[in-house]
DNA sequence: CGCTCGGTTGATGCACATCAAAGGCTGTGG
DNA sequence: CCACAGCCTTTGATGTGCATCAACCGAGCG
């Protein structure tokens, strides 16, 4: 069951050299909290701003990397296929997420995952040498580097942990950290568009089961799906279903 | 179900200031390949040998992480427990590899995992402070510690991939990963006393399942196991395993 | 209007979990 | 020295969560 199809038109994507507004959109991420606006400039010099349509390929799987990216807006899959044709979801970068950054150094390094826009994207792709004659040597830019692979790190742990949960508990836990921005009352939006194919492509199990689920919590009013775009009504009961318990 | 037992005597881990011997260690490691033992003394300066047996606790899961490690010898388990109190191995660090160095540039922050030994180890701890101050600073370091941090990357996606895939496929992964060193023809040892219930831990699965493949395996003659160390006699058996028909 | 795609539902089956019991080994204490 | 407790391993019997297969619906689209 083979999963690559053409993407409708396969867009060109949109290339725009000039990327004044971009800078004010970086210096918010906290990759570059404590850097002045010029720093940012020549730290992005020779940079371009790639415009994507939904699904369209940023990177791929196993050809050589000469670029990495900050995602600018919406957000971008990354994700292998399986020996068996199967997709298989590793994670979602969100706006000020690092994609490839991690691999600059090695020589002659490939792509350890294929890349694909979801929704509407910018990303802001530099090159490989800038990586490595200027960002490598600014401590503060490593030190937040460092932290952003932290957290995604920390995030692979925790579906580690969750291993033996059973499912109720993996898919809500996704949701919960795709939200994690203001966990502000009632209410949250998961900020990417996702299928209930993508999040089984995620937790590696049968898209029909994370139906089965959702659409119960959908019942029950927990969660609402208005065209892939998904709103966690009551944050408590997913929550809750964390807590699967300790028999 | 708790699993925290008092480890009999908890022997206080001895403690060496004087690291002459170990400088020589460390230059053979990938992390510090090309920097002179000069060089290197001034990076592990104020370090500390800890000498551990097995099963000895290294960093504790939450608590302020002051100190980060490079394995020197024997092997060190990175595991954290589940809500329902079973343990969850994330990662098995052997000789060369780093331990909580990636936390290290964020203030306040706590061990995201339980650091324990397996069998008897070794591992130079060093401070906080020459990671920020000394370390940070030298790209070809952070190089080098890229290139670690990329390998175990690579290895939570290559195990994200397996997530579908049979249990024997699983083990078999697994296996194999912890043996790439050289690939020589038959004969491979998997360096680290390893049980089926770590194994078991390791991927999310119960460990009579664990044992039920490993012993067909053992009666096929495929791997040996004397003592928890465990022998591939047939890596190319194994090799077969994950290749388990795209149906 | 046929096509594909995402979502949904039900019937059936299987891989693995769970439970139970037992033997070997090691370290510990009476 | 032996009894005992823990841990690791093993094996069998039984149960179940999720996969698989199949069918259907509605929406968008060329």
């Amino acid at each position: 069951m083979l999963i690559c199809r053409l993407n409708k038109g396969e867009s060109v994507p949109t290339k725009i050299d000039g990327l004044k507004g971009a800078i004010t959109e970086l210096s918010g991420f906290p990759l570059f909290s404590g850097f002045d606006q010029n720093t940012i400039s020549n730290l992005c010099l020779g940079g371009e701003i790639r415009v994507n349509k939904h699904r369209d390929l940023l990177f791929q799987f196993g050809l050589p990397a000469q670029q990495f990216g900050i995602v600018l807006s919406g957000a971008y899959k990354l994700s292998r296929v399986t020996p068996s044709g199967e997709e298989s979801v590793i994670y979602f970068a969100l706006p000020g997420d690092v994609v490839a950054a991690l691999i600059m150094p090695q020589q002659g390094a490939t792509y350890p995952v294929t890349v694909r826009a979801m929704g509407n994207s910018r990303i802001l792709l530099l090159k490989k040498d800038i990586y490595l004659q200027s960002w490598i040597k600014i401590p503060d830019l490593i030190i937040q580097i460092q932290c952003l692979l932290s957290t995604r790190m920390n995030r692979f742990q925790n579906q580690k942990v969750m291993q033996r949960a059973p499912l109720a508990s993996k898919v809500a836990s996704l949701l919960l950290q795709l939200v994690t921005k203001d966990s502000n009352k009632d209410e949250l939006e998961v900020p990417l568009p996702l299928t209930r194919k993508e999040i089984a492509d995620n937790l590696g199990v049968a898209v029909e089961s994370v139906i089965r689920v959702m659409s119960d919590w959908d019942k029950q009013g927990y969660i609402m799906t208005l065209d892939q775009n998904i709103v966690i009504l009551k944050p408590d009961q997913l929550v809750h279903q964390l807590e699967y318990e300790a028999n």
